[in-house]
RNA sequence: UCCUGAGUAGCUCAAUGGCAGAGCAUUCGGCUGUUAACCGAAGGGUUGUAGGUUCGAGUCCUACCUCAGGAGCCA
């Protein structure tokens, strides 16, 4: 068998190679026989592409390596490239030469099968799940959003300042936390957000955002949950509630429209409906909608370039929207609005439970928002009482914070969280003591209010949601290699 | 922590309280254009665990274990 001496190749890129004889490297996925005739799939980690093998074509040697070849044994294959209408990718190989490296034993068949299986069973292989097409593709596309949502940040002057993964203490309560021995008589945890440490970074940068993984013991067992998760987390110092919602805006356009661009293919192979995704990133059309008047008349009083006052001095925030120029605005919501959105379609029996103004929403109550548009939504000003200590209140009506969710579409819920954070010291230093935490340990922080503080704002994205929704989706578990989940650490 | 549901062949699932079954996978045989191929045959079982009711339990009862979906909480 001369399998190296054809030129290397990978299933993607055949269509570049289309009547030549190449080498693939890869693994056995599927075998159909006809009699004489044989239909190996091969799969290289970059696709799939159907082997045609008649007996009369090629050495009785290859023939029966093939014929009694098991499913994901490696390979080195060789054949010439050809388009084919019959295959789904247009093309197909003719095999010529093939090499097994190594043979799935015949008594331990490969356990992934192409049929159905349950959750549990899939879980406990999902080192061997990931080989499946399907999942590889939502892989991939998880790379891209990681890769654009950094991207976004990296080319708008934003410095990326990962902070401790291991941390003293939590920002609020340890009973959602991991907690560890460290050295002697010490505790320490695992972070549940960076947040409060690029605080401190932004007030050195200017613009940063932190990238990595962040951990919550939370018992929590839904689509949406994981106990280790990444998430990705900027913080602009000098930048107000308003700005913030334009660079949560520009950041989602960017990753969504990033993702149309480059993995159609494998969007296809998950099965996403991309007009969904298409939608999200249109311009925006002038229309009446009173939401998208609200979020124009406020976008105005922020992009005030140099009114108010340092406030409104973002630096080069203006970059952050899209290339094109076109604007994609989503719709805003406040916390009222939405309020009495739920009062209306409970009012309308199209929601069970009525919302009780005051509280947080529930999924059910977030479902149905976002069902009503074709865009993320973003919700701001939310009750104090109902947020974090460190969100700065309303200055109009000092009961409400100037904060926000973004809710993606389509029932996906929250993927966004973000604030404008308190910049007094006495206001965040009554804060944490009417929330009982421990002053000692939040010196630091209260310290960045005491050396030049200035109005900051932030918001933190959890990938696997976002992964999650822009996949279509039904459980964040496929979104991760391998998801850690209140019931399963293993593989 | 609470609510709901599910555990039967390697996998996905059937089985009125009365003989433990099918499809897929595996093995063997057939088929030169198959698209999760198809056709024929074979092997494959401590019905999650421990008790209980009954002439008889996969099926009914109790406890426990495991998993799933949801609530709360969150990204």
């Amino acid at each position: 068998m001369q399998t190296t001496s054809a030129p290397l190749a990978t299933i993607a890129s055949l269509a570049a190679h289309e009547g030549q004889t190449i080498t693939l490297r890869g693994w056995l996925y599927n075998l159909r026989a006809s009699g004489k005739l044989l239909f190996p799939i091969f799969r290289d980690g970059t696709g799939t592409i159907q082997g045609i093998v008649p007996k009369a074509a090629v050495s009785e040697e290859v023939f029966e390596t093939l014929k009694n070849l098991t499913l994901e044994s490696s390979l080195i294959v060789t054949g010439k490239v050809r388009a084919d209408a019959r295959a789904p990718s247009g093309f197909e190989l003719d095999v010529e030469g093939v090499e097994v490296i190594q043979k799935v034993p015949e008594d331990t068949p490969f356990p992934i099968q192409l049929k159905e299986a349950g959750v549990d069973f899939l879980m406990e292989h999902r080192h061997l799940w990931l080989r499946t097409p399907r999942q590889s593709a939502i892989l991939r596309v998880r790379a891209t959003i990681m890769r654009a949502a950094a991207e976004y940040f990296d080319t708008n002057g934003f410095t990326r300042t990962d902070p401790p993964i291991l941390t003293p203490n939590a920002c609020e309560g340890t009973s959602e936390l991991f907690e560890m021995d460290y050295f002697d008589d010490d505790k320490a945890y695992l972070t549940q957000s960076g947040q409060l440490y690029i605080e401190a970074t932004a007030l050195a940068l200017g613009k940063v955002y932190s990238f990595g993984p962040t951990f919550r013991a939370e018992k929590s067992k839904t689509r949406r949950h994981l106990t280790e998760f990444w998430m990705i987390e900027p913080e602009v110092a000098f930048l107000e509630l308003e700005g913030l919602l334009e660079l949560a805006e520009g950041f989602i356009t960017h990753i969504v429209t990033t993702v149309l661009a480059q993995h159609r293919s494998d969007l296809k192979v998950i099965g996403r409906d991309t007009e969904k995704l298409e939608a999200v990133v249109a311009p925006t059309p002038t229309t009446n909608n009173s939401s998208v008047i609200l979020s124009e008349a406020q976008s105005a009083q922020s992009k005030d370039p140099e009114g108010s006052g340092p406030a409104n001095a973002a630096p080069n925030l203006s970059a952050t929207k899209p290339a094109s120029g076109a604007a994609n605005k989503f719709p805003r919501l406040s916390y009222d609005e939405a309020h009495a959105m739920l009062e209306d379609a409970f009012a309308k029996g199209l929601i069970e439970t009525r919302h009780k103004d005051g509280d947080d929403f529930g999924s059910p109550d977030e479902t149905y928002i976002s069902s009503q548009f074709d865009k993320p939504v973003m919700i701001h000003r939310y009750p104090s009482a109902i947020k974090a200590f460190y969100m700065q209140p309303d200055p109009i009506d000092p009961s409400r914070a100037l904060c926000v969710d973004v809710l993606a579409p389509e029932g996906y819920g929250e993927i966004i969280g973000g604030s404008q954070r308190v910049d007094s010291y006495d206001l965040l230093k009554s804060r944490i003591e009417a929330h009982d935490l421990p002053l000692a340990a939040f010196q630091w922080y209260l310290d960045l209010r005491k050396y030049g503080s200035v109005p900051h704002s932030g918001f933190g994205m959890g990938i696997e949601r976002a992964v999650a929704w822009i996949c279509g989706l039904d459980h964040v578990r496929e979104t991760i290699p391998f998801a850690r989940t209140l019931n399963r650490i293993y593989p």
